[in-house]
DNA sequence: TGGCTATTTGGCTATATTACCAAATATTGG
DNA sequence: CCAATATTTGGTAATATAGCCAAATAGCCA
């Protein structure tokens, strides 16, 4: 693998790292539905404003999420939709994981 | 977020996680060619043999791939070819990245 | 059997990530 | 201006990840 292939895959590791989080999912699904600011993504999430701001900065930072700052919040809206069609993906690999479990523990 | 959604999160974050790194994303590009032993995909790689069979246990451990061996070689194979529909979306999100980063520097 | 090759595992260190708290910043309204 | 609210940023400790080396394991063949 040369230098240039290595940094295409940096990048795209880094977009899907970006996403490889379960706080950061349910974020993105949430935002599916629509803008949210941050207040309503932290009461939503149980975790520390403080937490799901740093998330939200990653998705910011890799693209994923545009925000905007209306008076003293700030909202938060999905910039990639197609991220949403992962799930069907993952699904599959958890179903097929679940019938593997179940067919060793046979 | 409850219990319940969040150990889905987790489940679907551990499936992107085992995907979110420049080596297993490559590999994964690689079996997507059709099945490879351990000692081809380290010499593409160019990393320690150790790494790499670590990675692809990631993977396997994801249920993403299969390992099968033959011989004194095991090869690994892709058993979800839909993570490389990801890729249109992530360079989706790379390209705009790209471009807004240009619009930021006029 | 004994040596050779392929692969995995254990151990270790360096680095990255995450979560929380506390403090800084920004905006609104009195 | 001051107080109150929303958000971000800095600091820190705990945990997770990644890479390498060395050692263990497994299969093949002379």
């Amino acid at each position: 693998m040369n230098r240039k292939t290595r940094s295409r895959y940096e990048a795209r590791a880094q977009i899907m790292k970006a996403l490889a989080h379960p706080t950061r999912l349910f974020i993105v699904d949430q935002l599916a539905q629509g803008e949210r600011c941050v207040c309503e993504l932290t009461e939503m999430v149980d975790a520390d404003v403080s937490t799901v701001s740093k998330h939200l900065s990653v998705l910011k930072a890799a693209g994923i999420v545009a925000d905007e700052k209306r008076g003293v919040q700030v909202y938060y809206s999905l910039l990639v939709p197609c991220v949403l069609n992962w799930y069907s993906c993952v699904e599959g690999v958890l179903q097929a994981s679940a019938k593997r479990h179940l067919a060793v523990a046979q």
